[in-house]
DNA sequence: ATGGTTTTCGCCTTATAGGCGATAACTACG
DNA sequence: CGTAGTTATCGCCTATAAGGCGAAAACCAT
């Protein structure tokens, strides 16, 4: 292949593309595995696919890029126009599949997302769509099951390390709600005192004044928390081998 | 917009794209950020690019996606051809950017990838590339900025709480090029004990019988230390609340 | 009031990171 | 050969964060 010389497509777009079979162009769809913790087990909302290929199985939610927005906006749109689904506390791209031969109709390029709902909202969602344990998927289409433990996966190592949890929660929230909410998405039990202790320590939620006013089944009030801040924030676990007199202000600065 | 209905793209690939602007295609490109530690601090390689626009200023390199190729094969030829780069120890994907406007020619999808190269091979590159120190960077193109400083971000996270620096160094390697290396990407002193007993600790490295034959400077000779694994591999950090008779293995496994 | 239930606090143990000086193992030079 | 200089490594301690467990708090129902 020629000499070693240019970088990336130097064809204007539409242009009569040269040399190494550059300005090819590609479907690009922006898919959403939108994940719910509800009945205590953490779901993913699907899409029964009515035609073919697949036809009768279960897909991620999402469409086609259209030409004036970028891949989160699209997604976005689909998810309201589409799914009704506008109550979305976050979203995060997670990964960008190509591989030639994952839609067998051709090729067409996906980038997923990771989006999360909080469990205080029940969106209306069209007949041909459900909410499924992510534990127990139906068939599903493409490579979306993949896709899906690919967010999970995420989705569990955020939840350890940063807030991510706001997204999951009401604003007001009992400690007893959040438990049940980190064991739906770890998959394994946490203790509620631990669970209190360590994001107190951390700085990640605070109690305000109020208590909830009494519980169905007897039992002393809890103290309704919130989250100190609603966007992502990472701990710092990742201080680790900091420098000598480094320490890191409660407000994340750095002295 | 229609009635809530049909998900992906149901158009075949070059069908005739119904409904609400479905099977537009686009131009991707496969953009990398290739990191090395040199001299002791990090650097980056750039292209520099001679047409417009942004003629003269430096960009990430990379290509334009091939129809039967995936990004990351792509990504792997076009360093290999263009800039002569094989040896790179470790590929991962960072993000896809979709910004409209991001290439003033017209509509250009980026998905980039981090790069690392170890300190032990110097690969012969093209006169229009060059290492740049990651924190001086000259004039560049694009949104590349952007991607570079995107990349570092996560690289400097996973050198604390992955193995990932086993692509920055050689296979075998003393503590003091370790350091060299941390230092260089987290930014700041790294205590050579500290460095050792961590790794240790976690059994992320382990010690060849071997020593250095004699260093150049005088002193004892150091141990010639390995990585125990070259593969990405996360340390569990992430075993915050923890279940409670739940043990982690030196393996990595659960029991 | 009494018992059941749930929440929350206090005290302790364990695990991991980090500081610092002492010792080991070489080179260089008289 | 002996001694100074240099670098690497180890041992012992401290600091911090996570986790276990039981006791107390604060409600409900009878």
């Amino acid at each position: 292949m020629g000499r070693v010389s240019r970088q990336e497509p130097d064809n204007p777009p539409g242009g009569t593309g040269g040399g190494d079979g550059s300005s090819r162009r590609y479907e690009h769809e922006a898919l959403a595995a939108v994940f719910q913790v509800r009945d205590g087990s953490m779901h993913v909302l699907l899409w029964r696919r009515a035609r073919e290929p697949f036809a009768g199985r279960w897909s991620l939610p999402g469409g086609s890029l259209a030409v004036e927005e970028r891949l989160g906006t699209s997604l976005s749109r689909h998810l309201a126009v589409k799914v009704d689904l506008t109550d979305i506390g976050f979203l995060e791209q997670l990964e960008t599949r190509s591989d030639v031969d994952r839609d067998p109709r051709g090729r067409v390029i996906a980038t997923a997302y990771v989006a999360l709902v909080s469990t205080d909202v029940n969106p209306t969602i069209p007949d041909d769509t459900a909410w499924f344990p992510a534990a127990h998927l139906p068939p599903t289409a493409f490579d979306h099951s993949s896709i899906i433990r690919s967010g999970l996966e995420r989705l569990r190592a955020k939840l350890t390390y940063t807030n991510l949890a706001f997204a999951l929660v009401p604003a007001y929230f009992t400690i007893a709600e959040l438990r049940v909410v980190y064991e739906a998405c770890l998959g394994h039990a946490v203790s509620p005192t631990n669970l209190q202790r360590v994001l107190l320590r951390r700085r990640i939620i605070e109690s305000t004044g109020r208590r909830t006013s009494s519980s169905s089944s007897g039992g002393r009030p809890a103290t309704l928390y919130r989250f100190r801040e609603r966007t992502l924030r990472v701990t710092d676990p990742f201080a680790t081998f900091r420098p000598p007199g480094m320490d890191v202000e409660p407000n994340g600065a750095v002295t």
